[in-house]
DNA sequence: TAAAATAATTAGAATAGTTCTTGATCCAAT
DNA sequence: ATTGGATCAAGAACTATTCTAATTATTTTA
């Protein structure tokens, strides 16, 4: 862990709103003015393998990151551009839910929606 | 309705393996060999914006094109590469399952699944 | 502690998928 | 025929991301 890499989880884990990596770029700046963006991407990638951080991609938008480690889904709503974390109802298991080929090993699910907050 | 934008939804429709845009132009271009890579972007984006053809995002690999417009998900199957729909099992909604913000009005789902058929 | 080895950082170049621009071409309606 | 509006082709431009090479930091070993 380097001071790099700490500034970029902390910011993460204060914030709710889905990064993208240009987005962490200028506000770790504010702390480490010499940071460069490549170092910001080599950061998230880490903590992405590490799995202490979630990567969301949006059809080809820029990805964004998601400090929400539980099993959740993201609503954009289009009208606001804002992202929100959607979990499933209690007792739900994905699994039991889609009709998947027998002998499927899942290792990861993104759920997407989008629509907007009437 | 040009011969461009025919011979590219025939070929989705009789397609099941999700090409991307560029997988459709190689194979296009054997019956108008005059094409080019972006009138095929432009087809796929009208076939697309008119809702006969869905795309499908992995990430940030290159987009897909599916011409299944039924809802579903895709399973992604990491030792073959190939991409697999998944429907729900019958009976089942997706508003049901997610625990959406009140007055939600969703347009767009995307569901995927990563992982292997062991 | 000093020296060597390893890993991370920086800046900028390179890459890849996609979109944009421009001029040519087609087709429909005057 | 002629205009107008859309589509096409070719290549340039764009953008998010990754790579490269040189530097700096950190860890390990002697």
């Amino acid at each position: 862990m380097t001071r790099q890499r700490q500034e970029v989880y902390r910011f993460l884990m204060g914030e709710r709103s889905h990064p993208t990596a240009n987005e962490v770029f200028m506000r770790i700046k504010e702390s480490l003015p010499n940071i460069s963006l490549a170092t910001v991407y080599n950061c998230l990638e880490a903590l992405v393998q590490h799995h202490i951080v979630r990567q969301v991609n949006f059809d080809r938008e820029p990805s964004r990151y998601c400090p929400n480690l539980d099993e959740h889904g993201h609503f954009h709503d289009e009208t606001t551009g804002t992202i929100h974390d959607v979990k499933f109802k209690p007792g739900i298991n994905l699994a039991d839910v889609l009709d998947l080929p027998p002998n499927t090993v899942i290792k990861d699910i993104e759920i997407t929606l989008r629509g907007q907050l009437a």
